[in-house]
DNA sequence: AAAAAAT
């Protein structure tokens, strides 16, 4: 193992991570940092969680200097708002103890913050196509002076769906400048895509091309489960999984706005992240979860890259991811630093073949997913239920899955019951559209509160709560019900009992 | 086709 003294790195960053407690290298680091130091173009491959934001945050950091002077000099573009803020928070964290300012440049916040940190002469951009474009055609943003250019999840801002916008700004920085670009996947076409924007790169791949891309450390399950049974399953999984946090990927919005609620009905303390929340909600989400306050978190495709949670044991695909790049970015949320993680897969009838694709590409050598799921209640004992925890599995109380119907009848007798006083189809499904996915669970009412207080001052508890997720509804109303949030949160506490994740309490 | 990304 190399040190970061000896890869080039300044005293001053040594002893910054050496306080976070990073004091050895990876290898991407190794093997990136002493080529891009003196200003080598380079196009970055590592797996997830192997020490990709380091490998191009502290040369960038270093190439600008110990004392830069004000406006910006460096970008990164990364393809989600989360990814913005945690990219964002790494690379903040190497200026400690430098004059170098970063800023978050990103849509859905208000606009002051950001341009502020702008005019007063921030030298790193980190931000999302959107805004950085908006900004720069508002000559708010001066990208003309950024030599140091960084496309994290490269292979992804290089896709059909960014490469315009990324066409934009690189018309914005300088000609003549050093250009980085990371991710954990890079087909061949992207590479070749990627080169008009680079000059002379190396592709560094820091593991051995035969080795495959998906980490070793992640063990692959795949059930072949009903859609409808699906909650049930993952109820169980979350039951016996022990210590530790869990991603539930979802195919669409609705779907993970439906699980965050089933799930927080169940008594699990789940929060949501997707693109039809408010970003201030998703942001509450993302912090709920990275400090583990929530250790249950249903996103959308939105949180496949990039972000870094400690202590992810668990990914759970609700549907097969769109490809083999997608499967291995979602499940390496899991299995970051060295660790181990247990990666879960539904394959519905429809996806089998996708699915053969995906084991295939990368090697997953999974046998055929059987049939596991039935509609009787026992069966699900049979399951092959993540490692160590079968025995708890069999002992659970068969009285549980008396509510798998429940999602199958929405509405009916156990429904009502389940939603106690008042609880019409309407009003329920009005509750759960503005909370779940900013609060989400049921119980630990005080957290709501905790979680509405970002930095900077926000509305009261109350108002921030109810804002809830945005283009949900449309609606903006205040309260729902005609009731104060304090109020709706007593009554669901009622309702929810103790709060322990015991399903059936 | 869905999700993401400016308002």
């Amino acid at each position: 193992m190399t040190t970061f003294a000896e890869l080039g790195v300044d005293q001053d960053i040594i002893d910054t991570l050496a306080a976070r407690g990073i004091v050895d290298s990876f290898p991407i680091q190794e093997q990136t940092i002493p080529l891009s130091m003196p200003g080598q173009d380079i196009i970055g491959q590592a797996k997830t969680g192997t020490g990709k934001t380091f490998g191009f945050g502290i040369p960038l950091v270093q190439r600008l200097g110990p004392f830069p002077g004000p406006g910006v000099q460096a970008l990164v573009v990364v393809p989600t708002r989360e990814l913005a803020v945690q990219v964002y928070e790494d690379i903040d964290m190497l200026t400690t103890g430098r004059p170098t300012s970063v800023v978050a440049i990103y849509g859905g916040k208000a606009y002051e913050g950001q341009i502020e940190q702008l005019r007063a002469g921030a030298q790193i951009v980190v931000g999302t196509p959107g805004r950085l474009i908006d900004l720069a055609g508002q000559r708010l943003l001066d990208l003309s002076n950024a030599h140091e250019v960084v496309l994290d999840e490269a292979d992804k801002m290089l896709d059909l769906g960014f490469l315009p916008d990324i066409e934009k700004i690189f018309q914005k920085v300088p000609e003549v400048r050093h250009t980085q670009l990371f991710s954990a996947t890079m087909p061949g076409p992207i590479v070749a895509l990627a080169r008009r924007f680079m000059s002379n790169p190396i592709h560094i791949r820091a593991s051995d091309p035969d080795e495959g891309l998906a980490q070793a450390n992640i063990h692959h399950m795949v059930y072949r489960a009903h859609s409808l049974d699906k909650d049930e399953i993952i109820a169980r999984i979350l039951q016996a999984r022990g210590r530790g946090k869990t991603v539930v990927f979802t195919r669409t919005k609705r779907a993970a706005q439906k699980l965050v609620d089933e799930l927080s009905d169940r008594g699990f303390n789940a929060v949501a992240v997707h693109g039809d929340m408010s970003q201030e909600a998703r942001e509450r989400s993302m912090a709920a979860f990275k400090s583990g306050k929530r250790d249950v978190l249903i996103a959308t495709e939105v949180a496949a890259r990039g972000i870094d949670v400690d202590d992810v044991t668990h990914v759970i695909n609700h549907t097969v991811p769109d490809d083999e790049k997608a499967y291995l970015h979602r499940v390496g949320r899991t299995g970051r630093a060295g660790k181990t993680g247990i990666a879960v897969t539904f394959v519905d009838w429809e996806d089998l073949h996708k699915w053969a694709l995906i084991n295939r590409a990368l090697d997953l050598g999974q046998p055929e997913p059987k049939e596991t799921y039935s509609s009787s209640p026992h069966l699900y004992e049979e399951l092959d239920i993540p490692e160590g925890t079968k025995g708890r599995i069999a002992t659970a109380p068969k009285t549980q899955t008396v509510r798998t119907p429940r999602m199958h009848r929405p509405g009916s007798a156990v429904d009502a019951a389940a939603e106690g006083e008042g609880g019409t189809k309407r009003r329920r499904r009005r509750r759960r559209a503005d909370e779940a996915g900013t609060v989400g669970a049921s119980f630990a009412p005080d957290a709501a509160a905790d979680e509405s207080e970002p930095e900077g001052g926000t509305p009261s508890a109350p108002e921030a709560e109810a804002e809830g997720i945005g283009t949900h509804d449309g609606s903006g109303r205040e309260h729902r019900d005609g009731k104060p949030a304090a109020a709706r949160r007593r009554r669901r506490r009622r309702r929810s009992g103790t709060g322990s994740p015991t399903p059936g309490a």
